[in-house]
DNA sequence: CATATCTCAGATATACTGATATTT
DNA sequence: CAAATATCAGTATATCTGAGATAT
């Protein structure tokens, strides 16, 4: 990575182009194009604190969500829905956590189509520890209060239920 | 895709479970975790739509900025530094680019070490059209009036500036 | 000589398409 | 038989590391 520091904010000069060339939507375009940003240095420090214990964010949002799940298990596809992933896509990010010991893959009981990922002790000891250096670093360096977090997930959470994310 | 919408939202749903297990941050968690899933969702609208004129995200992103530029043209440095990417990235996007007839390589004037990517007619034409079909989908539907979309970019522009994306 | 800019080769991660086996 | 679930093979894109060429 380049990891240079900018003198101005790229997307604010982006914005000021927008409204110069009299493109529509400049609000919008600025918006989501901070949202982009935003995203792109969020992940970079995450997956940087992640390495050292040899995941990436995909393969730890799949442990998280094991961990979380009553028995410690879910079928692959429901995983994929959850996670808004593709198919082949967690059939392989489960491929890579089992070799690691992480997860193990087991028959479902009833739907004998189905085959579920089943968090192992080992997994869930990475998914606690892996957490904690997120709350350190990573996930905890936003820089807002917490008026300020809730205020960007209640937008954030409009964005998503617009875009079709989930209905309530 | 699986492309399935939920009947709850996830990031509440694991801002709950943050919660009941006691792990610390979890107003953090959640609008870090809403960063990442937005991005997520108006990231795949953005390329479906970006799609038919050939282009991704990322060269769609080079473009502009080329557009965007006084000449049309920036040391690839100067473009990766700007859009935040590896410069072996740049490399490979001004290939493509080049490929397609959008941009063209020419020597620095005065920098012997340095290339510049020069946006060609074309280029600007395409410029001009993939922005346009941005503003009627993708970018656009964001699903926020004026003043939520700049509190939106004024808060992540916070987030942004905390992770050291800029200084002013 | 040290640094800066770009490129290339190789490795990894994710995603998508299309096809297939199995089960419902 | 049609639909659902997972997998596999092959392809594409983007990223990063490490090395090297050229110029400052």
């Amino acid at each position: 990575m380049a990891k240079r520091v900018l003198s101005f904010d790229p997307v604010a000069e982006a914005h000021r182009q927008w409204q110069a060339h009299d493109w529509p939507h400049a609000d919008n375009m600025a918006a989501a194009t901070s949202i982009m940003r935003a995203q792109q240095i969020v992940l970079a420090q995450v997956e940087q604190t992640l390495r050292p214990f040899g995941l990436t964010f995909a393969r730890y949002e799949a442990l998280v969500l094991l961990h979380f799940t009553r028995k410690g298990e879910l079928p692959l596809g429901k995983m994929g829905e959850r996670l808004q992933v593709h198919p082949t896509s967690m059939t392989n990010a489960v491929d890579r956590l089992e070799a690691q010991g992480l997860v193990e893959r087991t028959p479902h009981p009833v739907d004998g189509r189905a085959v579920l990922a089943r968090i192992t002790p080992a997994g869930k000891h990475l998914a606690v520890r892996a957490t904690a250096a997120l709350s350190a670093h990573g996930f905890t360096e936003l820089g807002l209060n917490q008026r300020e977090l809730r205020q960007l997930f209640s937008l954030l959470r409009k964005v998503r239920r617009a875009a079709g994310d989930f209905v309530d």
